[in-house]
DNA sequence: CAAGCAAACTAACAAGTGTTAGTTAAATAT
DNA sequence: ATATTTAACTAACACTTGTTAGTTTGCTTG
C-alpha cells in the first residue's frame, strides 16, 4: 500500500468539496477543515487554490486524450470502438468521481491552462466525430449528423459522475455494457 | 412589444454571467456593470442575488413540472410520450438557453428553496420512469433496467445547453426529430 | 544527542464580497 | 405646476477571500 501523500490528499478531498458545490464556493478555510487543519497549512502542500484545480482536471483531460490516441490507432470496427469509449468513461468516473465532476463544472474557472484544456477537449471531440464518421461510412451507423449522435452520445457519458455515486454495487463492465446497448441499439423494441 | 421591465432585464443578464462563470464566481458588480450601472442601483429592483437565482431556477422547474404533468396524465403511447419529453425540453432550452445552463449548474446554491426545488425534480424523473416503465410493460420499450435508460436519455436533454447555441439555425421542431430518432431508435443500422 | 525536516500553528494583510443608507435627477401623473 | 415614482448615484459597512511571514512541534536520521 503506497501511501498517499498530503498534497495527494488535500487534491482528493478538494475534488470532493468541488463536486458539491463548485470551484469558486469552496474557500480554502472550507478545505482546511475538511482536513482538519487551517488555511494557512495548506499552502505548506500546494501553492495556490489554483493549483489544485490544474492538477485535478489537466491530469483527467490528458488521460482521456491519452486513451483516445489508442482507441482511434485501433484496428476495431467504428462501432467496437464506441464501445471502447463508453467504458472508457465509465471507467475513469468510478475510478474518480469528484474529479469528473470538477472536470464538467469547473474547466472554465482554470486560468493558465484553459486554452490548453479547451485544445485537448476539442481534439477529443473531433476524434470522436471522425470515428462515428468511418461507422457511417462502413455502413455500421445510420447516415445521421455525426455531431447529434456525438453530443448525445458524449452527454450520456459526461454526465456518469452524477449518476454512478447513486449505485452502490457499480460493477464497471456490466454498466458499460447496459450503456452501451442503450446508446448504440436504442430502446425500442 | 410588450416592454421587459428593469427586473426581467437584470434577471435575464444575470442569468447569461451565471452560465458562463456559475452562480458563485458573478459579483453584483459583475452584474452591475454588465447592466452598465452600479452595484448599489441593482437593489431598486431585486432584494438580494439570492433572489435573482430562485426566479431563474425555480420558473423553469415549475414550467417543467406543469408540462410533464400534462405529458403523463394524456393518452398517448408510451413512445409517443417520450417524444413529447424530448421537445419539451428542446423548446425550452432554445427560448432560455442562460436559464437552463443555471438549473443545471447552480441550483445546489439555492438556500430557502433548495428543498422545493429537489421536490420537483425528484417527482419529475419518478414520472419519467414511469412512462418508461409502462413503455416496457406495453412491449413499446426493450425490457432493460428503467433508470440507465432514464438517465441516459435525460442526461443528453439536460446538456441541450451546452450545445443549442453552438448551431445558428435552430429549427426547433427537426432538432426534437432527430434527437428523439437517435435516443430512441440508437445509432446502428 | 544534534540536525534536519515535515507539517502544523498564529497573526495579519490587502482586496473583494453582498448589502444598506441616504441622496439626486429625470420622467410621469394629478 | 406640483407631487410622485422610477432609477440611478456616492459612500460606507461588516465580513470573507486567498495568501504570506514567521514560528513551533515532533519525528527521523546522522
Amino acid at each position: 500500500m503506497k501511501p498517499e501523500t498530503r498534497k495527494e490528499e488535500i487534491i482528493k478531498t478538494a475534488a470532493k468539496l468541488f463536486k458539491e458545490k463548485g470551484y469558486s464556493a469552496v474557500t480554502m478555510r472550507d478545505l482546511a477543515t475538511a482536513m482538519g487543519i487551517k488555511a494557512a497549512s495548506l499552502y505548506n502542500h500546494i501553492t495556490s487554490k489554483q493549483e489544485i484545480l490544474k492538477v485535478i482536471i489537466i491530469s483527467l483531460a490528458e488521460e482521456f486524450t491519452q486513451e483516445m490516441n489508442l482507441i482511434k490507432t485501433s484496428n476495431h470496427k467504428a462501432i467496437d470502438k464506441l464501445q471502447m469509449i463508453v467504458s472508457l468513461h465509465v471507467q475513469i468516473t468510478v475510478k474518480n468521481t469528484y474529479g469528473m465532476a470538477c472536470l464538467n463544472n469547473d474547466w472554465m474557472h482554470l486560468e493558465e491552462q484553459l486554452d490548453y484544456y479547451l485544445e485537448l477537449r476539442k481534439k477529443y471531440e473531433q476524434d470522436f466525430i471522425d470515428i462515428i464518421k468511418s461507422g457511417i461510412k462502413s455502413n455500421e451507423i445510420i447516415d445521421s449528423n455525426p455531431e447529434i449522435i456525438m453530443f448525445s452520445i458524449l452527454s450520456t457519458l459526461r454526465s456518469l459522475y452524477l449518476w454512478i455515486p447513486k449505485k452502490e454495487d457499480i460493477n464497471s463492465n456490466s454498466l458499460a455494457q447496459s450503456l452501451s446497448k442503450v446508446l448504440i441499439s436504442g430502446i425500442n423494441t
